[in-house]
DNA sequence: CAATTGACGATAC
DNA sequence: GGTATCGCCAATT
């Protein structure tokens, strides 16, 4: 049962739907944990996508900083700040507070 | 069809 | 230690 996909962005779209509430994650650490380290644009990109894949909580996914980069790609302005607050994540200035605390490592976690 | 951009990240300087 | 540049690969222009 290898579902080895060849679709990279359909990976980064069931390792997006596994975050868990309240838990954020990195592109890096999903393109990682992908097999493409160097490819974390390549997540971002397919979560560019993600708006036709219902149940892809791209607001769980920042960038490695804990920054709301993608912010920018949601309906609002704010949205992505307020439904990561939601969870009980605390955001300033586009920076989620405590990040590495929230932080969803996909290979600790999935491994 | 070639060049540019893009929700990033790491390395070089 | 901060700035600059390259690498990734796909999509848009």
């Amino acid at each position: 049962m290898n579902e080895e996909n060849s679709n990279f962005f359909q990976k980064v779209y069931e390792v997006a739907k596994l975050i868990p509430y309240g838990r954020v994650t990195t592109y890096g650490a999903i393109a990682k944990y992908l097999g493409a380290a160097r490819s974390a644009r390549m997540v971002g990109w397919a979560m560019n996508g993600s708006h036709n894949m219902p149940g892809i909580p791209a607001h769980r996914v920042v960038n490695k900083i804990g920054l709301l980069t993608g912010k920018h790609h949601f309906d609002g302005t704010n949205l992505m700040q307020q439904l990561l607050e939601s969870e009980g994540i605390q955001v300033v200035d586009n920076q989620i507070i405590d990040f590495e605390k929230h932080f969803w490592d996909p290979f600790k976690e999935l491994s």
